[in-house]
DNA sequence: ATACTTGCAAATGATTTGCCAGTGT
DNA sequence: ACACTGGCAAATCATTTGCAAGTAT
């Protein structure tokens, strides 16, 4: 999944590449963690972000993500996954696929749920700082 | 635990038995599930309960949770564990203590991460909505 | 008596909406 | 051309803070 693909996407779905759209695509595909609407923004217009963001999301290029306290975040979706939160140094990472599936399993048969953690992610203490 | 042992918690913690605090625990003792601070405020002051029920956390009394999109949810500790959420229905229940520890030890297998899903719970479609 | 608390108003932070001018197709 | 979008301002929702008056101990 290239940059040109989710522009192919946006007009497959008889959506328009304007330069503010150009411009979220760009922030999100030039970031390394999920971004904040006002990150995205920069000196822009938070409003268009806002609206482009959702725009995004319904046609499955972007996620929607809450890590914290704070404000909302978002991602590429094709970068998107299970995440986890640690609670003391504030860290988010993306669960590895394996670990991804077998905690998916484990839920599945204990609670009946059908679960991803790609909005809310799992939030305990990483490894780092139990020992610290 | 009872309502009793929460009042002399708060007192145990140099803190007052005020007519505001006591209403915020009777709505918390009332309820079947966490509440928003605007229901736990009625028609009552809304800053006096969202700074009681800070406080009320800051002692361990009452839990925070966030089940889903709008405002966050407050709960009494003792009647609190890990959550579960239905992105379909919106319903949230808590996980029953042995479907808990299950989950919580292969997260901690496969992540390294000590979680409790205390604060955000596990979201995912419940078998009812899976099913229909 | 003296802190701790309240209740009101106002501030803040995050997100949404109305509206009209601007622009991609 | 024509509908989709952008940008600005204002509205809304959730939560926090300042402060003077009230109250539990």
């Amino acid at each position: 999944m290239t940059a040109a693909a989710l522009l192919n996407t946006i007009r497959a779905n008889g959506l328009r590449v304007s330069t503010a759209r150009r411009c979220v695509l760009d922030s999100l595909l030039a970031a390394e963690q999920p971004l904040t609407a006002e990150e995205i923004a920069g000196s822009g217009d938070i409003a268009s972000v806002y609206r482009n963001l959702e725009t995004l999301e319904e046609i499955g290029i972007v996620r929607h993500v809450h890590l914290g306290h704070g404000p909302g975040r978002y991602v590429l979706k094709m970068r998107s996954g299970g995440w986890a939160t640690c609670d003391r140094c504030g860290r988010s990472t993306l669960l590895n696929p394996e670990a991804l599936q077998r905690i998916r399993a484990v839920v599945m048969d204990t609670a009946g749920f059908d679960a991803g953690f790609g909005h809310f992610p799992i939030v305990g203490t990483c490894t780092d700082c139990t020992q610290a």
